[in-house]
DNA sequence: CTCGACTCCTGTTAGC
DNA sequence: TGCTAACAGGAGTCGA
């Protein structure tokens, strides 16, 4: 499913979405309109419009108008961005492998002839005007020690639970957390104030490599604890049947053996 | 503050 | 073969 690492992509493959001149806003689904947002007040602000800048914070894409408005796109599970018909995603985890025009939530049209459209099957992403960034933690990709420590040392909750809350770091989604405590050797379950200096910095250390590495590898799901995760998997560093529970609600996938 | 349970949504798949 | 039910997990709400 689209996480930090995914959104990433879609970033950039936006960017030649860039200074185009937007002729056809088509915005039918209602249900993909989030907050406030009106199909009418879509097409208000992006007709004839182009986008300026295309930026980022954890799984939030914000396309910035010449005139300051802001479109925020997000993808749930299974939202695909395309730009002139092509993703820069072929398989995306969880989401169909089959690419249907239909699922289309959101698309626009330049005079170019080409679009930016989102195709999510489930429904689970959305659109919204001028969201609120206010209450995002720092991104996956500029989290520092100092950030981690606070966020960490603030909360009883379970690690996972903390580093998939958004408000705290924005961009970890279930997949790259399973792997980035995998590759700490920590507890999913420990709580968040429990862990030491020594365990904080190895957190830190593999949140940062996991992501830039599989960043260059094509995705959440190229994780090497990924293939592993279903029930009776074994954990590929040492072999252990790989225990499955829920943590903050999410199926999570955790090694007995190494992990604690 | 934190939790589980529930909600949204639908394609895929396991199981009968 | 064909059906149903469970599952996936991002994000929000609600009551305990």
């Amino acid at each position: 499913m689209p996480e930090g690492i995914e959104v990433e992509y879609y970033r950039i493959s936006s960017i030649c979405a860039l200074q185009r001149k937007i002729r056809r806003i088509t915005a039918k689904d209602l249900y993909f309109l989030k907050g406030e947002t009106q199909s009418e007040q879509l097409i208000a602000v992006l007709k004839e419009k182009k986008f300026v800048e295309s930026r980022r914070i954890g799984k939030l894409l914000l396309l910035d108008t010449e005139h300051g408005e802001t479109v925020g796109i997000r993808f749930g599970m299974t939202g695909r961005l395309l730009v002139d018909g092509k993703s820069s995603i072929d398989n995306l985890e969880y989401s169909s492998a089959r690419n249907n025009p239909e699922w289309d939530r959101f698309s626009l049209e330049f005079t170019d002839g080409g679009t930016l459209s989102i195709r999510d099957p489930r429904r689970l992403g959305g659109v919204e005007l001028n969201p609120d960034t206010s209450l995002l933690g720092p991104d996956l990709y500029e989290i520092n020690g100092m950030q981690l420590g606070t966020l960490l040392k603030e909360s009883y909750r379970p690690i996972k639970a903390r580093l998939m809350d958004q408000h705290q770091i924005a961009g970890l989604g279930n997949l790259l957390t399973d792997e980035i405590l995998w590759r700490s050797s920590l507890d999913p379950r420990r709580s968040s104030n429990s862990l030491t200096q020594i365990e904080k910095r190895r957190l830190l250390y593999h949140l940062k490599r996991t992501v830039l590495q599989l960043t260059e590898r094509g995705g959440s799901h190229t994780g090497n604890l990924q293939d592993h995760r279903l029930r009776g998997g074994r954990c590929p560093k040492d072999g252990a049947i790989l225990e499955r529970h829920k943590v903050g609600g999410r199926t999570t996938y955790s090694c007995p053996e190494h992990q604690s």
